[in-house]
RNA sequence: GCUGAUGUGGCUCAGGGGUAGAGCAGCGCACUCGUAAUGCGCAGGUCGUGGGUUCAAAUCCCACCAUCAGCUCCA
């Protein structure tokens, strides 16, 4: 039994103490461990996230939360965003605060001001919030009434704060947290005191929308980020510049891969060596659709308006839709592949024996994208799909998207990239009953169950027509990008007529899915470039060796050598130039060429050529014959 | 589309009312060289586009276009 005023506290360790009722977070966790109660930042009791200053009343368990733990990074940066606040409310007031919140990689703070922040002022900010964080002002938890917190925001201009508060629910507590002559609604929890935070930077200023309406007014968002010790910010700066020397718009003028001109604003051009890229990792694709038993087609890419709106387009995606007219007629220049595949699937009557029919075409689609959105490769205005669509009896579905999962699964593996999995349900614009999309719902769950892959659900995100799983995958720097995706389609076989003749030689209706591996050919070479760094592995390199003559009487050899490989299918390049070998290197090596091979004068002697690797550096001399039998294999197997 | 910033040779950038500059890349010449930049020389720009102010505009003003960072949206 307790003495009546102790409480009992249980640790992760299974450890119990006893203190006396009212003794704080921080006092238990400075009587456990002083580099606990130095690493903590706040704690989880009984599984709620509290502050350390909060005063333990009833027996609990109780866990230090420290930087390490996810919600140890959002209390710290949440923490550092109060801060900031105060450090603008000091240099400008009369700033009206909206919100500020812990993001991925730091913290942002909305500002409404009458003058744009400047860089120059950021760096004022932080020195501010320098000062602030030495001063070491505690953060203090209080909570008022709706009425006293109304009135209080209302007094000082406060008017985000105060309609926060009238759109929360009404039995809310109404939590505030002050630090110095800075107050603020939230719901916390925060670090103890403002000298907990070390290295605090701040990024960079952009418009937001209050609430992300654009017909809101637009606010200042100020971006940063705060680590507790300098070499983590330092590590946090740099892996934001690798981030840049890998932009793959730069890699991409670099390599001379693409282009986008003004000409063409989203509309990218592909030069000699970006094709080569597209037309390897298109002959990938192509071996492993057939294998799987897929059947490529090619459809056109203007058609008539009743197809479209046949499809629902016309309803659902016009403000998206390129239009033209021919002979006085509509017409759309298609934004999705899928109902000139039904239309190729409709062209004959099928047999349920043929089903599961898979139609995969690599389809240029066009979308007409808002200005302020394109991005290199990333965000185009036309882009090729690399689609599929199947067109089967309803108890193949599952069987086909395990097929589809697994396609997925082997595409990744081979560049390396890791994924994970989401499932989208159906949204507010959407065609067909929630009957049908609930069964649809629950075949891509089974489908995903079966594999046992874990997934993430995400309510109404799905297509007009259907619920899908998209894939997200993860790339050498961290950062993830959706690309394949798997949709379901109850609609469009009901929208078209689509019909088979089964067994009972009757019609009947087929199901479809829709699905993607790369999603868009543009986008994943974009991808690959900064997965890379634009050291694309032998197999997709544009250029897999350049021979680099040493001197004058060197070149016909050289240019034997370079005949040679390319016999072999090795896309090879010859410098005969008349420059020094460092200088040749150097240049191949900034282009990324995975093979130099050097020949001089021993090399002519032996039939060899001197290898040097992108990455290993010199490999040292080997015949020929032998170089080109390993790169050939290299090449084969997709070596990464 | 919205907010802000930017736009000068192929690339990176300087110049900021009075005759357009540098480095790299390119071209020419010399050096004939062994694993990340040899030297010298030459050529290359209607300063994003269109208006306006001015004796004079790359420079100041306006509009448009494009790009960049975000917002919103998305493959």
């Amino acid at each position: 039994m307790n003495a009546v005023n102790n409480v009992k506290i249980v640790l992760p360790d299974g450890a119990e103490r006893e203190y006396p009722a009212g003794t704080t977070l921080l006092e238990i966790a400075k009587s456990t461990s002083p580099r606990l109660a130095k690493e903590a930042l706040i704690a989880r009791v009984n599984g709620e996230l509290m502050d350390l200053a909060t005063p333990m009343m009833t027996d609990a368990s109780v866990e230090f939360i420290s930087f390490e733990d996810e919600a140890g990074k959002r209390a710290y940066r949440h923490s550092t965003a109060h801060i900031m606040a105060q450090a603008v409310q000091k240099l400008f007031p009369g700033t009206k605060f909206a919100i500020g919140p812990a993001i991925a990689d730091g913290y942002y703070y909305d500002f409404d001001t009458s003058e744009n922040f400047t860089p120059d002022d950021l760096g004022k900010i932080e020195k501010e919030m320098e000062a602030i964080i030495k001063a070491d002002y505690p953060f203090e938890r209080f909570e008022l009434s709706r009425a006293q917190a109304l009135d209080f925001f209302k007094e000082k201009g406060q008017k985000y704060k105060a309609e926060l508060i009238e759109d929360l629910p009404p039995d809310t507590v109404l939590s505030f947290y002050r630090q110095g002559d800075f107050t603020d609604l939230c719901a916390g929890p925060h670090v103890p005191s403002t000298g907990r935070l070390k290295s605090v930077k701040l990024m960079n200023v952009a418009g937001a929308y209050w609430r992300g309406n654009e017909r809101n007014k637009m606010l200042q968002r100020i971006y940063g980020t705060s680590f507790p010790k300098k070499s983590m910010l330092e590590e946090y700066l740099f892996r934001i510049e690798e981030a840049k020397r890998r932009d793959h718009r730069k890699l991409g003028a670099e390599l001379d891969l693409f282009s986008i001109m003004d000409e063409g604003p989203g509309f990218p051009f592909f030069h000699p060596k970006g094709m080569i890229l597209r037309n390897e990792l298109e002959k990938y694709w192509r071996e492993e659709h057939q294998k799987r038993g897929y059947q490529e087609i090619r459809t056109p890419i203007i058609l008539n308006r009743s197809l479209w709106e046949n499809s629902g387009h016309w309803d659902h995606y016009r403000e998206n839709m390129y239009f033209t007219k021919i002979d006085e007629g509509d017409y759309a220049v298609k934004p999705m592949n899928c109902p000139g595949s039904i239309l190729i699937y409709n062209s004959r009557l099928h047999s349920y024996r043929e089903l599961p029919i898979r139609l995969a075409e690599l389809g240029l689609v066009h979308r007409h994208e808002l200005s302020g959105v394109l991005h290199g490769l990333m965000r185009v205005r036309c882009f090729t799909q690399d689609d599929a669509h199947i067109f089967m009896l309803p108890e193949q579905i599952k069987e086909e998207i395990i097929g589809v999962i697994d396609l997925v699964n082997d595409f990744y593996k081979v560049f390396g990239f890791t994924y994970f999995v989401e499932l989208s349900t159906k949204p507010e614009k959407a065609m067909g009953s929630d009957e049908v999309w609930n069964m649809a719902t629950d075949v891509l769950r089974d489908a995903l169950d079966a594999r046992g892959l874990k997934y993430k659900v995400n309510e109404g995100d799905g297509a007009f027509y259907g619920p899908k799983i998209d894939f997200h995958l993860e790339d050498s720097l961290g950062r993830t990008w959706q690309c394949g995706t798997i949709q379901l389609d109850f609609q469009m076989p009901e929208k078209f007529n689509l019909s088979y003749v089964g067994e009972d030689g009757q019609k009947h209706q087929p199901v479809m899915i829709h699905r993607v591996v790369f999603g868009s050919i543009e986008r994943f070479i974009g991808i690959l470039t900064e997965h890379f760094a634009g050291a694309f592995p032998a197999w997709l390199a544009p250029v897999q060796a350049r021979v680099i003559a040493i001197t004058d009487r060197h070149a016909e050899y050289a240019c034997n050598v370079v005949k040679r490989l390319e016999e072999a299918g090795i896309r090879v390049e010859l410098d005969t130039r008349n420059e020094k070998v460092n200088y040749k290197i150097r240049e191949a090596q900034t282009h990324k060429i995975p093979y130099m091979l050097i020949v001089g004068d021993k090399e002519i002697a032996r039939d060899s050529v001197a290898v040097r690797h992108r990455a290993k550096g010199d490999l040292g001399a080997m015949l020929l014959g032998e170089f080109e039998g390993k790169l050939l294999e290299e090449i084969r197997t997709k070596e990464r």
